[in-house]
Order: C-alpha cells, then sequence, then structure tokens
DNA sequence: TCCGAATATGTCACCTGGTGACAGATTAGG
DNA sequence: CCTAATCTGTCACCAGGTGACATATTCGGA
C-alpha cells in the first residue's frame, strides 16, 4: 500500500471516530453532514469523497464481510450440512471480531436510527444474496449439495435472523453476555431441516 | 366515513395506482415526484399530502398489518405454541390477500429497488416489534406464556425470515406458486425450539 | 339558497443529502 | 527541484421533503 493511501485511510478512520462521535451525542438525523465536515475542518464536498453516504460513515466498510464469509464457506467440508456451514463460520466471525464499547455504541446508533438500520439491512442483504449463491453452488454429495433457490434463501434469511436477534439481546445486556453464545444459542434453537 | 374522508381515500388509490404503474415502466429512481404528480394533474406539493415519501406511493398503508397480526395473535389460544401461533395467523393472513397481478408488480418493484426495499423492510421491522411484544405479554401457562425478549425476537426475526424466503419464491415462480403453501413449507422446515 | 368554516390546492422559499465540473493548492517521487 | 497525480474548495445543480401563506373548493347548517 502506498502512502497516499495509507494516509487516506488514516484519515477515512479518523473521521469516521469523529462522525461516530457526534451522531452518538447529537443523533445521526440532527446532525448535518455540513457540521460533520466544519467539525473536521473540510468542505461538505470533501467529506463526501471519503464516504459514499452519509450513512457509510458509520457503518464502514461492511461489504468486505459479505465477501469474506462466502470465501470462508466455500472451504467449509464438503458433507457438512449447509446450517452446521453457516454456524460455524458465523460464529467464528464473531469471536474475531471486538465486541469494543466503540461497537456498542455504532450498534446502539444504528438500532436507533431508522435510516441507519434500514442501510444496515440493505448491505446484510447484499451479503445474504452472495451467500445463498455460494450454498447453491456447492459441490458433492449429502444434505448440502446444490441446495434449491428456496432452501437457500430459507437458511440465509434464518442466519440473518439469529445474527439480528443476538445483536439485539447483546444491545439488551449492554455487552455483557458473549455474541459468539448468543449467536450459538440462536444457531441451535432454529435447526432448520 | 364522512364523504371527504372516502374521497380522498379514492384520490389516494388512485395516485397509488398511477405511481406503481409508472414505477414500474421507468423505474423507481428514474422516475421523479414531479413526474408523478404532474401526470396526476396536480403540484409536487400536493402529492406529498397523500403520501409522506416517495415509497409510501408503492408501499401503501402497511402500518395497519402489523397492528392487526398483533391482534389476531392475542386471540389465538392460551396454551398454543407461539411458533403455531405465529404460523395460523401469517397464513390467514396470506389465504384472505389477492395475489394479483398488481401484487407480483408491487413485490417486484420493491424487490428491484434497494430503497424501495429499505423502506419495506422497515415497516416489516416495526410489526415484528409489535407482534414480538405480544408474545412477551402473553398470558397463560405452557410453552409459549411470556416469552423472555430474546425468543421473542428470535420467533419473530425468523417468521420474518419465512415470510421473505416465500415472497421470493413466488417471485421466483410468477406468481404460480401459491403463497400460503409456500409459507408454510417456510415455516415447517424452520422449527425453532 | 347562501354563508361560514373546514379542507384542498398552488406557489414560493427553504433545508438536506448528494454529484459534476473546474480551478487552485498540495505533495509524492523521480 | 520539477512534474504529475491527488486533494481540496467553491459553485451550481438535482431530488426529496417541509413550512408558510394565500387562494380556491366544498361541506353542512341556517
Amino acid at each position: 500500500m502506498s502512502l497516499r493511501e495509507r494516509t487516506r485511510a488514516a484519515v477515512r478512520a479518523e473521521l469516521a471516530a469523529l462522525a461516530l462521535e457526534m451522531f452518538a451525542e447529537r443523533g445521526f438525523e440532527e446532525t448535518t453532514v455540513d457540521e460533520v465536515a466544519r467539525a473536521a475542518g473540510m468542505s461538505k464536498r470533501s467529506l463526501f469523497r471519503y464516504f459514499p453516504t452519509k450513512e457509510d460513515m458509520v457503518l464502514g466498510s461492511a461489504e468486505a464481510m459479505g465477501e469474506a464469509v462466502a470465501a470462508e464457506l466455500r472451504a467449509r467440508p464438503e458433507g457438512e450440512a449447509p446450517w452446521e456451514s453457516l454456524r460455524v463460520v458465523l460464529c467464528g466471525w464473531e469471536e474475531r471480531i471486538s465486541s469494543s464499547a466503540e461497537r456498542l455504541a455504532r450498534l446502539r446508533l444504528v438500532e436507533e436510527s431508522p435510516a441507519l438500520h434500514a442501510r444496515w439491512v440493505q448491505r446484510r442483504e447484499e451479503a445474504r444474496r452472495e451467500i445463498a449463491a455460494v450454498l447453491r453452488e456447492r459441490a458433492g454429495a449429502g444434505a448440502g449439495a446444490g441446495l434449491d433457490a428456496f432452501s437457500a434463501d430459507l437458511l440465509t434469511s434464518a442466519a440473518g435472523a439469529a445474527l439480528e436477534s443476538a445483536t439485539r439481546e447483546w444491545l439488551r445486556s449492554n455487552g455483557q453476555k458473549s455474541r459468539p453464545e448468543l449467536l450459538t444459542e440462536a444457531f441451535t434453537r432454529l435447526n432448520p431441516t
């Protein structure tokens, strides 16, 4: 990575942190992009050169997740049941991500702001599509081989529901409960055939 | 209902039909509110007096559904398992709604336009919250009495996933398959404990 | 039938998120 | 140090909404 790319990424991270702070304090809708820009010492136009939309200042680059999960899913053993694959990959992902105070603030913000939540769900939907495609194209024999579109949709949507419920419960516990455990519990209760 | 309210509702329905037609033809994002307004022979401002947002011209008044489902849910027998209650109510609802060509067009539009889909999910999320509250406040004994917040969230989110998957499969079949049957299938496969 | 009050509409100005275009400042890297 | 790539600000603009105010329409009662 070149120096320019690194500085750019650093500035972006700084801007995201600033924006998150301001949004958490004064509310997402109530805070203007112009205000964030001026607090960061730059113009609205320049700020929009770092983030495509206002929502992205909070959500960050979550589009990478879908692709990564899809790749990990492809690496799972052939015979494994798709639901089990999803559980392993998502729980593993969950264990790797830090459940910091910043994450709590961000998720709370997302949960409370409808516009933000809508964007967030949209992101997850894109990821879900990718993951469903992986499940459909699965090779090999056994229960999880080459799912039809309906089954792939149902399983991935259910996994999304599990994630969502685990997140909300985590928020209710003020970040005290273990996210991986919550997710495992949700996956276990939902046991699609 | 007074005459004014009736005419207002009629005009609203006419406007919604016009908007749906225009959006289906030229795309949702590509069609301006001003264009719809002028096609309807009124100003942008007046059009916005019939619909709070552009998206509502397509989605209509879906907020009534959440409340109605919640009410029906409250009327289910005390001992019934919550998942079964959800299945019965939602499938019953599905059987009552006409699966017309217009509905197909609307759902296709919603599925294809990200902004529209986001709004739609948001609506369903509001309904889900209401329904989860009903499940939590359930009286009586048995498996479904007084669910904790996590269980209520998980079950309602899973029901949402079932609805979503059934809808997408219905769209893939060009409206040929039976929505109630698809929904029943989805509910049966997802069998949370 | 006519009048007053409620309601619908149009117009205008304005805000916010977002984008294209262009000019000038900055800086990486040879 | 020089040049080319990049960053930045400014300005104009678009689309979705909203508030305010004036005007027209229409409903319901006298």
